[in-house]
DNA sequence: GTGTATGCAAACAATTTGCACGGAC
DNA sequence: GTCCGTGCAAATTGTTTGCATACAC
């Protein structure tokens, strides 16, 4: 179930691009951001706050709810990470690499993601007929196991 | 662009169902119950609580917090009202009559409404590739005016 | 008369903000 | 040495809850 764990490649791939971000931006390279955004990428999949301070915790690394989610802002403007509203708290997954899919919330609160071109017909449709530009979009299907 | 006003055989037709949905589930008539089912379907469309609770001030109707809060819980169990999260603030719109639809929610806040059946094709093929029985789904498409 | 619904204010939960200290530059 | 970022706690926002009164039954 655990999404597997590290790959080496690709933690390096967004710490560099974490590092350009920064740079970029004229923010500081604080240890901080580079942890958090390591434990994001360490295990992947979805996560709320809670449970990615008390990941934060496990591996030894105290840093405050503020910082988390002043963390993740930045980390979202930096396409690093994606934010998501399925129930009540905020989720957010990896955003690297970049692929489009949605998701299906589990009525045990498990997340599965799919990907289905029907929806980009769709939208196409909607861009036409309603004379608008989509900026982007959010299908959630809540479904329990058979 | 105001979803037209009161239809009286529609409000007639929900004052009736939420009276039996009241009888059945051995609740109380009491006026704010109306009132607020009256006013959520005198005008349509989307609408938060603060917006609400604005409407039946200028209707002359004061209902708390609340007895909003409670009222619009009651009626979504009846089925009369539904609710959405598609930003910060809880929204809602009339249920009644069923019909199904996603929305576009625009950038301005407007809300949009539209029905592609290739939705329904997509559920299909997620209940089936998945082993999963869909509850429902929720399709926010965000853009702006082209 | 009984007991539920209302209204008010206090309580809550998720998130944001203010401020003093500490560290990146 | 600057001044941005952190941590802590207080503030805010949306929503829920507790409790005394009011009214539907």
């Amino acid at each position: 179930m655990a999404e597997s764990t590290a790959n080496p490649a690709l933690l390096e791939e967004v710490r560099e691009r974490l590092e350009s971000f920064l740079a970029d931006g004229g923010h500081r390279k604080t240890p901080e951001r580079f942890v958090v955004l390591e434990e994001i990428y360490a295990r992947g999949g979805h996560f709320d706050v809670d449970a990615l301070q008390e990941r934060m915790k496990q591996r030894g690394a105290k840093v405050s709810r503020a910082t988390l989610y002043n963390t993740i802002e930045l980390l979202l403007e930096a396409g690093l990470v994606r934010k998501h509203r399925f129930g009540e708290q905020s989720q957010y997954e990896p955003g690297y690499p970049s692929r489009q899919h949605d998701h299906i919330i589990m009525d045990n609160g498990e997340v599965l993601e799919f990907c289905d071109p029907r929806i980009q017909q769709i939208k196409a449709t909607l861009e036409e007929h309603f004379g608008i530009e989509i900026l982007h979009h959010a299908l959630h299907i809540y479904a329990r196991k058979k």
